[in-house]
DNA sequence: GGGTCGCTTCGGCGGCCGCCGAAGCGACCG
DNA sequence: CGGTCGCTTCGGCGGCCGCCGAAGCGACCC
């Protein structure tokens, strides 16, 4: 009994259309049908339809405003559930040739759900874990040190149910990147102290004013632009 | 393009009878291609051909041996892959009458893929974070005396790329036990030194040899007795 | 070497599901 | 209070895919 339910859960992925909503709402915002729709290249009522079997699943949320209906990912556990298959997805050899340019337009900063990938991202898990910030040795986990210099540059450290910190095989990079809940409170923290700004989709512009914090957390901006 | 991925991968799972071997899988034992098409309740030839596209996406090995034809999860990362996922999908209401019945079997203790689980399971995530082993301050993690406790019981603690803890929602017991590199070594260890025995699919039994090292992870198994 | 056994491959059937356009339905705009 | 706009629902079409039994193919047994 209990293994249909994994197959239902799995079907709600397995259609293309479905797949291409999901990861385009990695982005953290709210999409209405009518842009999912254009999105994944299909007629306005299939994408309803669509959403409908999302919610029903539990992996999107639908919140009517006026007349426009938005949508988004229902929880952080599902993008992180979106994420992981995406990650066995991407493990195999690929690439078209097309997605190597849209790759290289997100390459170096881009936000994967709610924080920071791209060789930035991959380069902040290198730099805070040179300077000490993080570790490894059982796990990833935050040092002291890393609890302070944090606090010193105003990043709240997060301490609910959601895991602090993660890796996360970065689509471009092929290396990890953190996630989980720290690195979404660094990247809200980003934003509004204007070291970074949403520029497209999930393209992140890097602003003068992340030269000093990055370097705090060991990133040496200035030496990887592309 | 990469959209498509992620719809390939789940589409693999998406069929009941696919998703019926890969949770058996979860075992960590091999199966014939027999045994998975009596599991999955379908024709040996249907079986076969399910098996192919598992073994394409990567998700479980074939070794032959003689006429036999062995299947096993491909690596520890696609079981967590389809824990992930199954944690998902039993995160709603649910739940049969049958199930309930084998759910009483195996609540007890039990595998999940490489680490117990199941009441005990659950009881040591208690059990050592009660005596300080581990620790939930920054993510999940190994203490000083979690390194020394483990050491006098013989478990080796494991360096290699898997994460050492992570948790798992147990699907019995709807709390979380342990995953990752510890809890597996720790079954190994388990078995090796008699103190469970794998006894059907998935149930273990407890041993009497086991008091003495439960105790010592803060498990009182006395108290525990179903 | 004949017989059996376990698995794989092949052909063909049947059902499910994603697709669209048309129609229905509120919400907002004048 | 008609008109438009965004979304949802409905009916019907078409293709894909999971299913089986039959046939093919090695490996083992005697």
């Amino acid at each position: 009994m209990e293994t249909i339910a994994l197959a239902e859960v799995a079907a709600v992925l397995a259609d293309p259309s479905r797949a291409t909503m999901c990861l385009v709402l990695l982005d953290g915002r709210a999409w209405t049908v009518g842009e999912l729709a254009k999105a994944a290249g299909i007629a306005l009522s299939t994408a309803s339809e669509h959403v409908t079997r999302l919610v029903d699943a539990g992996f999107v949320a639908r919140v009517k405003q006026g007349r426009a209906s938005y949508v988004r990912i229902a929880d952080p556990r599902v993008a992180e559930l979106i994420e992981h298959l995406a990650q066995h997805a991407e493990h195999r050899p690929v690439t078209g040739l097309k997605s190597s340019v849209r790759v290289r337009r997100l390459g170096f900063a881009r936000t994967c759900y709610d924080h920071l990938a791209g060789l930035v991202g991959v380069a902040l898990r290198d730099g805070m874990l040179a300077e000490g910030l993080v570790s490894t040795d059982a796990g990833l986990t935050l040092t002291g040190r890393g609890h302070e210099v944090l606090g010193e540059l105003g990043v709240p450290v997060p301490d609910g149910r959601r895991a602090l910190l993660r890796d996360c095989l970065d689509w471009t990079e092929r290396r990890d990147h953190l996630a989980g809940a720290l690195p979404a409170a660094l990247l809200e923290r980003a934003v509004d102290a204007g070291w970074v700004a949403a520029e497209g989709n999930r393209a992140v512009k890097v602003l003068p004013a992340a030269e000093k914090p990055f370097a705090a957390l060991g990133v040496d901006l200035a030496a990887l632009q592309p």
